[in-house]
DNA sequence: AATGAATGAGAGTTCATTCAT
DNA sequence: AATGAATGAACTCTCATTCAT
């Protein structure tokens, strides 16, 4: 009993530690520079055990979604019980940011990277990403409701909203702020973010 | 003399031939999709050939990003002429999805891909983004200066605009508008443009 | 004691499980396209139990061409009790056909692949193959004890017998009647065979 | 000119290497036996040069089969000038041995192996097979129309013949005479061609 | 008795790159 | 100046087999 726990614990163990390592190299050398065998040799095993986990390299690399949008999810989960609209719709730009800016590797295969084979959504993670779509959607539907955004569609504004918090953390995950040292650049980030809240705020 | 010029011209052009038909491909296949063997395929050249040109293929795409820089910077060019500042911005917002739709392969290039390959930028290049970027910051300090964005700093406020647009035009090259039909894609990212300028305008 | 008999009982039907399996596959999949796994997959047992009844894939093979020279010989005796002699000749070669159409991965096993990995013809199989063998050269001598083949000899005539049907089976099996329609080819199978036992009776 | 004759030369008898090595492991191991890395090692070449000659393994197999339909039809075009018809059946039986016992390697290709990958026959081979075909089932109508088999229609039993020799080769190559020795092996091939052309003859 | 876990070896194929000519 | 020839390294994936448990 204690046997098989200890053994299903050290399978899921391994599974981790591929997941861990293929995420890794992710994003050290991009989508297609991850193979089968560079993940194998960082956990020091042979490519031939990662097909024990993993059907093939599709299967690992959508694994690797659910995660990155289950967390992504969770992220967004930590401002539902902000009860006003406006506060909650600036503290989601703000975990947005912390969550790419925390999980870049998670980030570019969610939003970024152009999937290298096709990878099919499955139900979890789409419904997941879909999900956290959908706190923001009707984050900014509350905020019409509340008053703001006078003669904007919440669909409509919401996009706009996702493209500038997302236009911030790809530039800078995608290293296209070269022209600002490091410092400057993630406090670039801060006060592009303040500052385009504080434009929703008059809008 | 002539000889020698006649020779400085030849290999001129058939660098350009090289450069003319990596394009191609590239525009084609995307930058994984473009081989050395595949370019000196279509201009019937052996791929050795192509090294008596350039050192690798870094330098190769190199000479492929400044292109893409230049043909940008010529979009750009083309709203210097509006002399009312914040019409100028929202044009440049324009200019630019239309660049990033009509050129999505460059686009991608210049502001998505981790450059594969270490691409270092070079001068030239660099400066027409430097330039262009310097467009920006102008015309937003051309607004400031006009009355606009009361308590802005025209290089953040650059930087979140460039953000919105670069957010809008990546989600959707990056194929990540999957959740709307492809006409509403096209759609919404006009309408969201259109919303973000209204922000701007009351910011 | 009862214990021990059940335990040896449990095995045998185990090990008959394992031949079931892989010969099921083997008929469906060929020699190339039987592997270990799909063995015991197919019974829902690890690989590695397969290698507590079996040596390794050849000794499983062997048993197959075991059971496919049981069916063989059985196919042979449904002549045995065909008295005359020269009707008993013909009657083998309809049955040696319908044995190969009915089962060719089995006669390819049997007769055609070098052999895939040095089986060892084992005792049993290799007597059963003998006893047809012999069944057939028995039968040629009753005919010429029965005033046929005047001038030939038995084994070399036997031996001549087998290679014409053995050639119509096997250009059958290996794919080599294209120039013939499908339903021409089972025709013409049939054709040539009455036309070699019409010759054989003017012999 | 003799630089590019001799370069062209080299081209040629490397690709002749190939196809040799290609054909020897192909006898030594069969055809799934047969991978592109154990000919690139026979040869002392690199995998990769394989490719600079053949697009595939297909190619390459393609190749083989040429020649060896090729070399058929060689052998059965040395019996096109003996004018009596029968006389000209059993020469085309005995080359059809000789080429067989000397080239068993291409008789294995052409006859006996289930083409491992879809080898589409091209013009050329087929082409061979054809003509070479056609010269026997002339062959066999010459002998009806010489007053030969009476009763029998020249297709049904050119195949029947085809069926016969086929069969002797192909149960030598197949090494299913084990139970001769060697020597008798040979002479009993003999022997039984023998004793099937007396039967023809009284046909 | 049974197996989960692991692997070395190997498959076909493509690529950027080099170098003698 | 141009190239034909060549290659090492890489890729994903499958297989028969072993062994500690």
């Amino acid at each position: 009993m204690g046997i098989a726990e200890r053994k299903e614990r050290e399978k899921q163990e391994l599974k981790d530690k591929i997941i861990n390592a293929a995420t890794e190299i992710f994003l050290e050398a991009g989508a297609d520079g991850t193979s089968i065998r560079m993940i194998a040799d960082r956990i020091e095993y042979s490519p031939a055990t990662i097909y024990l986990h993993f059907k093939d390299k599709n299967e690992l690399f959508n694994v690797i979604m659910d995660r990155a949008f289950s967390l992504f999810f969770q992220y967004f989960s930590t401002v539902l019980d902000i009860s006003e609209p406006m506060e909650r719709l600036k503290a989601l730009g703000h975990v947005y940011l912390k969550f790419a800016l925390e999980n870049p590797e998670f980030y570019s295969l969610m939003f970024i990277i152009k999937e290298p084979m096709a990878i099919h959504r499955k139900e979890e993670n789409w419904d997941l990403g879909k999900r956290s779509h959908d706190i923001l959607t009707q984050t900014v539907q509350d905020c019409i409701n509340a008053g703001y955004f006078k003669g904007h569609q919440s669909e409509i504004l919401s996009f706009s909203i996702w493209s500038t918090v997302h236009g911030l953390v790809s530039l800078k995950i995608c290293d296209r702020m070269v022209m600002y040292s490091q410092i400057e650049a993630e406090e670039l980030l801060s006060k592009a973010l303040e500052s385009f809240n504080e434009m929703l705020e008059r809008a």
